[in-house]
RNA sequence: GCGGCUAUGGCGAAGAUGGUUAACGCACCGGAUUGUGGCUCCGGCACUCAAGGGUUCGAAUCUCUUUAGUCGCCCCA
């Protein structure tokens, strides 16, 4: 037997649905906030991935799916969306064709090869949105608004957003070159892997989880002290925006993220509790506003965040029946029927009603079976009896009837019944076409 | 890359200290009930316990290896 490939999932019909369900909700939320949605290849060259995320960060050292295909080309199968989304609108010259700024949405598969675990896959799914072409704090702040209201809207509420800067360049170079005089006399102390990080990305450093309780580290120098003052009055503004709408944020100067491209406003929304695990992370993201010129095209300020759709798929609390429901089923006794029946269910499909036929029962416990399967309303059995007088037995499930009437009653029959399910309906018993 | 736990029919699972017919529930199939199902009753459904090796008179039970799943660490959405 074959089975899946490690760390991918199938999505059975039920949580199919659920999952289009999230992926139309979050596409709909995104376009009220002026989002366009943008579709971009899987496939990438290895070159655009590495250079953006960062040869010095986890996800490229050990993480990405590179391979060679088979005209020697080295290519990468997408870990994240931004690089691919940057890298179209360069190509395509979105900064000079549409208007600025450009915001867009995205969801689809993304790759990682990591060990599996709760909410987290090797092929696993995003929804993210970038705003390429604004140097605005208050566009930093609508896109964690525009995050934020993603969570409430899906009825979760025990999260909040942990809030940090990394300041322009001047300030981060600063900054850096700090961290590297604080660490340098202290490296003994540090783990392996920050010994690493002290040459190639020394702000990694602070998040690491190894050394979180170390006191090197937690005397280390503050990056709120190396701010610029153009970074400073900007930061001010995001959390001024975002004390405005009542926004829960806590500032985190340990926050770093482990992508190479972010500069300034970071953040991350992570869950009160451990639903989730360690991995609470449910969305992410920040600015990048050195990103499209290393990625050879022009200076465009640039933010951005992604959703993990499997970790929404765990946590949200839907009150939505995912079940497979169909309106009618076909009951023939006999060939004749069956043959009319056929003819039947083909004008009730294209007409809008869902039906279906068990085409291999023989016997009325097999149709009925089907039926519960199903999970219809209407019931509908034609044999000899009705045949010969063109008419039809209709079973109402919800309404508990049955009665025979003639096939091109049929259709306002059913109509009727949808419209007014309310038994003791002083009107009618059900029958009098009014809502309830 | 590292660590914990798990692996019994289509599914969920019982199976102290190894002992010889592998519980039970669900699903499914057949019948009571060949133009009316859902409830009920009766009957059927694992020469086999992830795979391979070892210990033993005897292994689903002990041991080793492999594989897979799962959870956690690192890291990340």
């Amino acid at each position: 037997m074959f089975t899946k490939v490690k760390g991918t999932y199938d999505l059975l019909p039920k949580d199919a649905k659920k999952l289009s369900h999230i992926e139309n909700y979050l596409k709909e939320v995104a376009s009220l906030y002026g989002y366009q949605e943008i579709r971009v290849p899987i496939l990438a060259s290895s070159d655009l991935i590495h250079r953006s995320t960062g040869e010095s960060s986890d996800i490229v050292s050990k993480e990405t799916y590179d391979f060679i295909d088979r005209g020697d080309r080295p290519m990468t199968l997408r870990p994240e969306g931004t690089a691919p989304v940057i890298r179209a609108i360069i190509e395509n010259k979105m900064y000079a064709n549409y208007p600025l700024p450009l915001k867009l949405f995205y969801y689809g598969d993304m790759f990682r090869y990591e060990r599996p675990q709760k909410g987290r896959f090797r092929e696993f799914r995003q929804f993210g949105v970038e705003v390429v072409g604004t140097n605005s704090p208050y566009m930093d702040a609508e896109v964690i608004t525009l995050a934020s209201t993603i969570f409430n809207s899906l009825r979760i509420n025990n999260y909040y957003v942990r809030l940090n800067t990394l300041g322009d360049d001047e300030s981060r170079t600063n900054y850096r070159n700090a961290l590297k005089e604080y660490f340098k006399d202290k490296l003994d102390s540090l783990c392996a892997d920050c010994k690493r990080r002290y040459e190639t990305n020394p702000l990694r450093i602070l998040d690491c989880k190894a050394d979180k309780d170390n006191e090197v580290l937690l005397n280390a120098p503050k990056i709120s002290d190396y701010l610029s003052d153009n970074s400073k009055a900007e930061f001010e503004l995001v959390k001024s925006y975002l004390d405005t709408l009542k926004i829960p944020y806590v500032i985190d100067e340990q926050l770093v993220r482990g992508l190479d491209y972010y500069t300034n406003t970071i953040f991350e929304f992570v869950l009160k509790d451990n639903t989730l695990g360690q991995s609470g992370t449910i969305c992410a993201g920040g600015r990048y506003n050195k990103l499209t010129k290393d990625l050879d095209g022009p200076e465009l300020g640039s933010i951005g965040f992604a959703f993990g759709l499997e970790r929404l798929m765990e946590i949200i609390d839907e009150r939505v029946d995912y079940s497979h429901k169909l309106f009618c089923q076909l009951i023939p006794i006999g060939l004749n029927a069956k043959i009319n029946m056929i003819k039947l269910m083909q004008i009730l499909r294209v007409s809008g009603f869902s039906c279906d036929m068990n085409y291999e029962a023989n016997s009325l416990k097999g149709h009925f079976k089907s039926s519960e399967n199903n999970n219809v309303r209407f019931i509908l059995i034609q044999g000899d009896e009705e045949l010969a007088t063109h008419s039809i037995k209709i079973k109402d499930k919800i309404q508990n009837t049955e009665e025979i009437i003639s096939e091109e009653d049929l259709m306002d029959y059913m109509i009727k019944r949808l419209r007014c399910s309310n038994k003791s309906c002083e009107n009618c018993e059900g029958d009098c076409g009014n809502e309830n």
